[in-house]
DNA sequence: ACCTGAACACCGTTCAAGT
DNA sequence: ACCTGAACACCGTTCAAGT
């Protein structure tokens, strides 16, 4: 993986990321980072104007992924099913929950940062739009709509936050039954 | 607030929580504490082994207060009824949610820290069976009322989340109407 | 166009010495 | 019992110089 001796900037991108899910902010190190990639920390400032620089480009990537990317891919197989879209976008949170861990860093990262903060604000705004969408197309009025998408909203991250410490054991049926639950009629 | 030179062990602690609430894990730092608190950065080692042992303490504190602490409290006000303990434990923990931003750099920490884990297993695990024994008061079935505490937990959990980025503005209204929903018989 | 190597600043940690 | 001051290691950042 470190044969030649030249690295692009997506290389830098792609182990910054990796450190950042698993080993918070505090892992997204330049000479780490450099160390594993093979080169000096000198040469990270060629493709970089800082530290700062390097998350900017991580959280560039994050957002897109986190939004259109995957609405893109539940939408493909939910054949424009509000149900099943919602039983997909469940499904598909649950199994990226590893990936999904780097939120929690970049999430703790937006409350002192106003930039960051911005960003989770849009990536937030677009993910509720999408839940309430669908519990309007199953029919629910709008204040109901709102309500069952913030709930939805919260298990799928609640569920985040709890299995990245509890594991995924034993409570599979539990949360279908949350999920049950909050897709029943008005 | 820093006149005498000398500085007790509890002194450390409420500067360095205070910065974790702030600033994150990064921000709990010995040498910037160290000047906060008018004293060589040296003497910090003379009341904690390490900047480890002084985050040792700083959890300690939280432990004990997001668990035991704010189910006192609320069992003080709720004079046994079950659903009077789920709407005073919802407007203590969001009136708490400024301090609870703490927990979002704990739960990070936790995910590459064997014993920050464990604590926030144990929390979690204190905090649902809270949870679950006042749906089951309620009268839901062991099944939906695991669901519900799960829900309500999430809920807490994401508002705090959602809060930390989006501020407290106009989402009273959607709150009250999702925490109704979980308080809805079977 | 991309990288090295040396330099400097900041902070965690140690420890002998002070009061 | 509690603190200072000097020392050292680690890492972010800069930059002149190399290929």
């Amino acid at each position: 993986m470190a044969t030649s001796p030249r690295r692009s900037r997506d290389d830098w991108i792609r182990a910054a990321t990796v450190a950042l899910r698993d080993g918070g902010v505090d892992a997204l190190r330049v000479e780490p980072l450099a160390v594993a990639l093979g080169v000096t920390k000198g040469s990270f400032y060629w493709h970089f104007a800082s530290r700062d620089a390097l998350l900017e480009a991580v959280l560039d990537t994050w957002e897109e992924v986190g939004t259109g990317a995957i609405i893109v891919a539940v939408d493909a197989e939910a054949e424009d099913d509000p149900e099943r879209s919602l039983r997909a976008l469940w499904r598909r949170t649950h199994e990226l929950s590893s990936e999904m861990r780097a939120e929690l860093a970049i999430r703790d990262l937006a409350q002192r940062d106003e930039a960051v903060r911005d960003r989770v604000r849009r990536v937030d705004d677009r993910r509720m739009a999408y839940l309430r969408r669908q519990y309007r197309r199953l029919g629910l009025p709008a204040g109901l709509a709102e309500a069952r998408a913030m709930l939805t909203y919260s298990l799928l991250f609640g569920n985040v936050l709890v299995e990245a410490t509890h594991g995924r054991t034993s409570r599979a049926r539990v949360l279908q039954r949350a999920i049950d639950d909050l897709l029943r009629p008005a």
